[in-house]
DNA sequence: TTAAATTTTTAGACTAATCTAAAAATTAAT
DNA sequence: ATTAATTTTTAGATTAGTCTAAAAATTTAA
C-alpha cells in the first residue's frame, strides 16, 4: 500500500490538474516548473517518481497528464483548498485577496474526517470565495456554464460568477470598484482598439474595465 | 534575519519545552528521541543546529534548555495546537480523544493572522478540551493552581480542570465513565495498597479508580 | 531539409533529515 | 578507584527534493 503523497507530490499533482485544460491535453516540464516555482530538471526528476506511482501518464519529450487516480488526489487537494477559504472568509472574516496563501498550506492537512466535517460545518457550500466550485466528497464538481467577460459583445448581460485568477492585486483593485460575485453586469460598449468595455452594473452603475480586468472575470447567464 | 522555523524544527523545540518540567531544567538527548520517535544520533544532530540558531543552550553531554527565543517559539507552536483543538471540538463536534493527531498538523501553518482570527472566533478561550491552558497572543498563560486526583487523600474534594495526558484510550475511557472536566468530585476512600480510590462525582455517584486514572486527573479547589 | 532555437533530460552535486555502527564521555556499581 | 553499564557523540550512508551545467531530443525557421 504505503500510499499518501508527501506535500511536494500533492503540489505537482494539483499543478498538472490546474495547467491542463482539458483532462487529455499533455502538460509541459516547462510549464510546470514555471508554475511551481522550480527548475524543469527538478520537474524532470519528479515526474518520473510521479509516473512510478501511476499518477500520471509520461513519455520522454511529450509531457504529462494525470491517470484517474492521480486525477482523484487532485480533486481531494482542490477541495480541500478551497473549503478552507470559504471558512477564512466565511467565518475568520479574511477577505477574498488574503486566503489564497493560506489554504495553500492548509490543503496539505491530512484527515478525510476533517475535510468532511469542514464541509458540513460551511453548509456544504458549492462554490469558494473567488467562485471556484467546490469538488464534494466524491470529486464531483458542478459549475454551470460560463465565460468570460471580455468574450461578450455589447448589450449582452449575465451574473458575474468568478475570477480566473487570484492575484491579491486584482482582487484588491475589483474590491476597490465595487465588482463582486452575484452583481448583474451588462455590457455597453466594446472598444474596438484596445477591447475595453464600458459596463452597466446593477445599481453601481457605468464602469469601464480594461481588457486585463475583463479577461479575468467569468460571467454566467443565472444562477 | 532568515527566520521561520522547519516542520522539524518546531517539533523539536515543543518536545523540549513539554519535557522540560522547569525552564531550566535540562533535557536529555534520550529523552527527546523517544518523544519525537527517532534516534538519539539524529537528535544530537538537530540539537546541534537549533544551538547554532540559538533557540536553545546546549553544552556536550549535558543536555539542552530553551533560550528566550526558543521558549517562545514552543508557546506559539502550543497556543495554535490548543485553538485549533478547541476549533475542532468546539465548532467540528469532534470528540476530545480524536483531535490531538490533527492539531499535531494544524500546528505548523504559519500565519499570525490567522491564528489571531481563529482565536477571537473561538472567544478567546483559555484553556482547550482537554484543560491545557491556551497562551495568549503574546505567549501568556494563566493556569490556576492544580493537582493530580492521585496526590489527593480521603474527603479532599475539588473540580475536575484536565487530564496529564492525551492518550485517545484514557480519553474513551474516561468518556465510558462519564468523568468530564468541570466536574465537582470528592474522595471517599483510598486503597493503601495500590492506589486505588474510591470518589463521589456530583450527580453521577460514586466510582473506582486506579492509580493509573488518578495519576492522570488534574483537580483545582474552583475554577 | 538543413541549421538554429527551444525544450527536455541526464549527470553530478548540495542540504535537511534520517539511520546504523562504532567511539567517547558520563554515570553507576562493585 | 576501577570496572561495567549507560548515554551521547561522531563517522559514514541514505533518501527526498533541489540546483547548475551539459548533452540530447524536439520544434521552428531559414
Ligand atoms: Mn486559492
Ligand atoms: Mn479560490
Ligand atoms: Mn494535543
Ligand atoms: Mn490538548
Amino acid at each position: 500500500m504505503e500510499n499518501s503523497l508527501s506535500l511536494t507530490e500533492e503540489n505537482y499533482i494539483k499543478a498538472i490538474f490546474q495547467i491542463g485544460t482539458t483532462p487529455e491535453s499533455n502538460v509541459s516540464t516547462n510549464a510546470l516548473a514555471d508554475s511551481l516555482q522550480t527548475k524543469p530538471a527538478t520537474v524532470s526528476d519528479m515526474i518520473k517518481k510521479l509516473s512510478h506511482k501511476k499518477l500520471i501518464f509520461y513519455e520522454k519529450y511529450k509531457g504529462v497528464t494525470l491517470s484517474a487516480s492521480g486525477a482523484k488526489e487532485a480533486l481531494k487537494i482542490i477541495r480541500k483548498h478551497r473549503l478552507w477559504e470559504a471558512f477564512l472568509v466565511n467565518h475568520l472574516n479574511f477577505k477574498w485577496d488574503q486566503v489564497h496563501e493560506i489554504a495553500e498550506q492548509l490543503e496539505h492537512i491530512k484527515s478525510s474526517e476533517l475535510v468532511n466535517r469542514l464541509d458540513d460545518f460551511l453548509g456544504n457550500p458549492t462554490i469558494d470565495p473567488h467562485g471556484d466550485p467546490i469538488p464534494d466528497a466524491n470529486g464531483q464538481v458542478q459549475l454551470g456554464p460560463s465565460k468570460l467577460l471580455s468574450e461578450m459583445t455589447s448589450y449582452e448581460n449575465g451574473i458575474i460568477v468568478g475570477v480566473k485568477n487570484e492575484d491579491p492585486l486584482l482582487l484588491q483593485h475589483l474590491d476597490k470598484i465595487n465588482i463582486r460575485l452575484g452583481l448583474h453586469i451588462e455590457v455597453t460598449e466594446v472598444n474596438d482598439f484596445d477591447q475595453s468595455m464600458q459596463v452597466k452594473l446593477a445599481d453601481l452603475g457605468t464602469l469601464f474595465l480594461s481588457e486585463k480586468i475583463t479577461s479575468q472575470i467569468l460571467i454566467a447567464k443565472n444562477l
